[in-house]
DNA sequence: TGTACATCAGTGAACGCGCGTTCACTGATGTAC
DNA sequence: TGTACATCAGTGAACGCGCGTTCACTGATGTAC
């Protein structure tokens, strides 16, 4: 595929890695709608010019920004969901891998939950795609456990979508209770724990 | 209160209630946090500098459509769940309220939805603080009814936080549904009623 | 009721500033032979 | 390996434009007597 050499090619991945970051830290205290190309340039250390070898406007960099952010959400629950005994310890599991991903990604974690239902049309659609996809996944992961047998395909969507959205909104409840210290981030795992013990019980009486 | 007599005081809200409302169509297509002052005083057909005698800059003035926006909630949702024989019959109720609410003052919904997690610190809070006195009211709702015998304070709490951010999501839902016409927003009722049917589940065994 | 003065919501000109975008350029990297 | 030419990521000057904010103002409304 890359039959062009290496040097010139890996310089301009720098440079757009390194506007990729500098956006990322703007983006803490701002939407997307607001972030201006002469400031992400000035971040990144690169004239303002150079953004257009890399990006069409700001909106082209955030959805960027959107794979960079939810391509690694690709399998990460299947391995979550497999790999645990009894419904209360893929509890546990989840919610320590949804504060993971926070402390790993904080600004990543805050750029989606923001332009989730953010200005800029593009990016929005990006992140539904993204998510969707992501959704479909837990979906099939969910309909290979037993306490699956008997669901229809509509009802394990409307189940995955109810853990996707759960996830986005537990992850920026962490991201807020980061400011506070770490007596908040442990009510809102507490929290998120009682919740998903909430759905659960439901899952189990579905069928009922 | 008011010994200010009225005319010149009703004037004042007039323009007042004009930058508001001209703030509230721009903010259909972008983000608090790019909303320009001069941009909402050409919309409200005023001149730019009649703006600072209303508000002190688009964050501010963001504040106070927080408070139109969610100020309405109050006991909203009391009388829902109160007049309401069944658990299902309670459920339609809901999606039917979230519906109307949309339907009603989709760019007050729109507002809420972007602005909760969007990059005015100030506007941000007020939200949360507006939802979070949501939450208390419906968790003393729900307090009054049979099915909570035995829930702890905490639990309940827990509960109304499911049920509030599930409103807000619905609604948001509502929003992007109705771009796309009404087969998309039965789509979005229906999906509605299942999670609360779940969470209703969920919550009748809770105690188990 | 009438008059003289005070208040204050909205105006319009002016300011300095940073914005997004264009353009011709430079010089290191890549390619052909 | 060496040379001559092509490519193209990043530069820097320049542009027109709309921004937020200041200021002194106007004239309708409010108040005191």
């Amino acid at each position: 595929m890359s039959h062009t050499p290496g040097i010139r090619q890996a310089q301009k991945q720098r440079t757009r890695q390194a506007l990729l970051d500098a956006a990322l830290v703007l983006l803490a205290d701002q939407s997307l709608s607001s972030l201006g190309l002469r400031e992400v340039t000035r971040a990144a250390g690169v004239a303002p010019t150079a953004f257009y070898r890399h990006f069409r406007d700001t909106a082209d960099l955030g959805t960027a920004l959107v794979e960079e952010a939810l391509g690694s959400l690709h399998g990460m629950i299947a391995g979550t969901l497999a790999e645990a005994d009894s419904a209360d310890e893929r509890i546990d599991r989840s919610v320590e891998v949804i504060a993971r991903q926070v402390r790993a990604y904080p600004a990543h974690v805050r750029f989606i939950a923001r332009e989730r239902h953010g200005g800029v049309r593009p990016v929005r659609e990006a992140i539904a795609a993204e998510l969707e996809r992501f959704s479909r996944e837990v979906a099939s992961a969910l309909a290979a456990q037993p306490a699956s047998a008997g669901w229809s395909e509509d009802d394990l969507r409307m189940l995955a979508d109810v853990y996707v959205d759960h996830m986005v909104m537990t992850a920026s409840a962490f991201l807020d209770a980061a400011e506070e210290g770490p007596r908040a981030r442990g009510r809102v795992a507490s929290r998120a724990r009682l919740q998903l013990r909430l759905i659960s019980l439901g899952r189990r009486h579905w069928l009922d």
